[in-house]
DNA sequence: CGTAACTTTGAGACGTGTCAAATAGCGTGG
DNA sequence: CCACGCTATTTGACACGTCTCAAAGTTACG
C-alpha cells in the first residue's frame, strides 16, 4: 500500500484557549482547543466518536478506504468548517490534518444535550449535515460526470470563491491530496494544471500557489 | 440531449388514502398520499421544496444534471424511504418515478414544526440526513475507486441486502438507470451483467430478474 | 403479428492510468 | 551561505479500460 506518511501522534490540547466552542443556534457548546502538525490522525474509522470538531486554522481531510486500501477524500475542512457528525457510535471515516492546524473538539454528549434542550441548536445541526449532504451530491456529480480537466477546474473554482485573496490562491494540499479528492493520478491532476497554464486561465507562480487570471476561462474548463 | 422519456404529468392526489403520514419519532406528520406512473416527474430542480417525501410502494430516482446536461442518479429510493431534505427553499436536485408509485407527501412547514415542538423528531429528522450523508459518501466511493464490474456488484449487493426474496431479485431500474446511477454506459452495465452471469456469480431469467446463485463471487468482485 | 423500446454484442477510438525518469523545491547540516 | 539529500512535481511513452458507434437480438404491448 501507498505510505501516506500519517503520523500517528495525537493532537495536544491547548492549555491556553481563546477559543471556547462551538457555536449551534443560540447555545455555545463548550469545547477544548487541539493543535496537530501536518498529516496527522485526528480520528481513524472504526474509533469511538466522542467529538464534533471545528477548524480553527490549517485545514483538515476526511478520508475513507475501500476494501483493497484505495483512499478517497470526502472533503477538506478549512477554518470555520465543522466536520465529525456521525450517524452511529464509530467513525465511518477518518481525519487528518492537512497543515499543521488548531481545532476546537466538543463531547457529542455536549452537542446531543444542547440539541435535545434547545430547538435552535437542533436545526442548526440539521442544517450542518444537509449542507454537507449537498457537498457529498456535488462530489458524487464531479465524479461521475466530469473528465479531468473539468473535475480540476471545478476543484479551484469551488476553492476559489471561498479562499481567494486578490485573485491569488494557496493550496494547503498536495498534488497526491487533490488526486485522492478528484479521484484522479497526481500524474494527470499535474497535466492538468500545466493546460490550465497554456490556455491562460491560470498562473502558477509554484506549484501550490495559483493566480486564477481568467475565472471565465476556467469556468469553460469546468464545463460538464 | 438525450431523451429520458419523462412525463411532464403530475401525481394524482389518492382520496381513499390508507397511511396517513410519516413517522418522526413520536411524532405522526400528518400527510397526502399521490400516486405516479413510471417515469413522471414528482418535482424538479429549482422548484420550491413544499413537501418531505416517502415512497409507499414503487421505486423513486433523485436525479442531477450538469450544466451540459450530462444526467447523474444520486439514489433510489424503496418502500419505506424518504427523500426531498434541503437545505434551502428550491430543490436542488429532481426526483422521478422509476416504475408506477404510491407516495406519502408531508408539508415542510408540518416537519419544521415537529422538530420544534418535539426532541424525538428533531433527532430523527437529523438521523435521516446524516444517513443519507452516508449514503452519498458510500456513492463517492463508489465511484471514485471502482471499476466498472465493481460498481456493478457493489450495487447488486446493496440492493440484494434489502430487497432478496429467496435470493432473487426484481431490478425496478432499467440498464440506463443503472448506469446513470454507476456513472457508466448501458453497454458497460450489460457486459459487466453478462461476465458476472459467466463467472456463475448470478443467473439473469430475464435481464430485470437477477438470481444471486454466489454472494461470496460478487463480494470478490466488488472487491475494490 | 407488428412495432417500439430495451438489451446485448462487437469493433475500434479515446482518455486516463502506469511506469520511468528528469526537474524543481525545501529543509538540514556543514 | 552553500551543498546535500529528500520529497514533491512535472513530463514522456505506452497500456488498459471504458466509451462510442453500429447492428443484432429480445421483450413487451398494441
Amino acid at each position: 500500500m501507498r505510505d501516506l506518511g500519517v503520523e500517528g501522534v495525537g493532537g495536544a490540547v491547548v492549555a491556553n484557549q481563546r477559543e471556547h466552542g462551538i457555536a449551534l443556534g443560540q447555545i455555545q457548546c463548550p469545547g477544548v482547543a487541539m493543535r496537530f502538525d501536518r498529516n496527522a490522525e485526528i480520528f481513524g474509522a472504526g474509533e469511538a466518536a466522542e467529538y464534533l470538531y471545528k477548524v480553527v486554522s490549517g485545514a483538515v481531510r476526511t478520508v475513507r478506504f475501500s476494501a483493497d486500501g484505495r483512499r478517497q477524500i470526502m472533503a477538506f475542512h478549512m477554518a470555520g468548517d465543522t466536520f465529525g457528525l456521525e450517524r452511529g457510535a464509530q467513525h465511518e471515516y477518518s481525519a487528518e490534518s492537512v497543515t499543521d492546524c488548531e481545532l476546537i473538539a466538543v463531547r457529542r454528549s455536549l452537542v446531543q444535550r444542547a440539541a435535545a434542550e434547545n430547538i435552535g441548536a437542533a436545526q442548526a445541526l440539521l442544517q450542518l449535515s444537509v449542507s454537507q449532504l449537498e457537498r457529498a451530491q456535488e462530489h458524487v456529480l464531479l465524479l461521475g460526470r466530469k473528465g479531468a480537466g473539468e473535475r480540476v477546474a471545478g476543484f479551484l473554482l469551488g476553492l476559489a470563491d471561498r479562499f481567494t485573496v486578490r485573485g491569488e490562491l494557496d493550496l494547503p494540499m498536495s498534488r497526491l491530496d487533490i488526486a485522492d479528492y478528484l479521484a484522479l493520478t497526481i500524474e494527470t491532476v499535474s497535466r492538468a494544471f500545466t493546460q490550465m497554464e497554456r490556455d491562460h486561465a491560470i498562473e502558477l507562480p509554484s506549484s501550490r500557489h495559483v493566480v486564477v487570471c481568467n475565472r471565465g476561462a476556467l469556468e469553460m474548463l469546468q464545463a460538464a
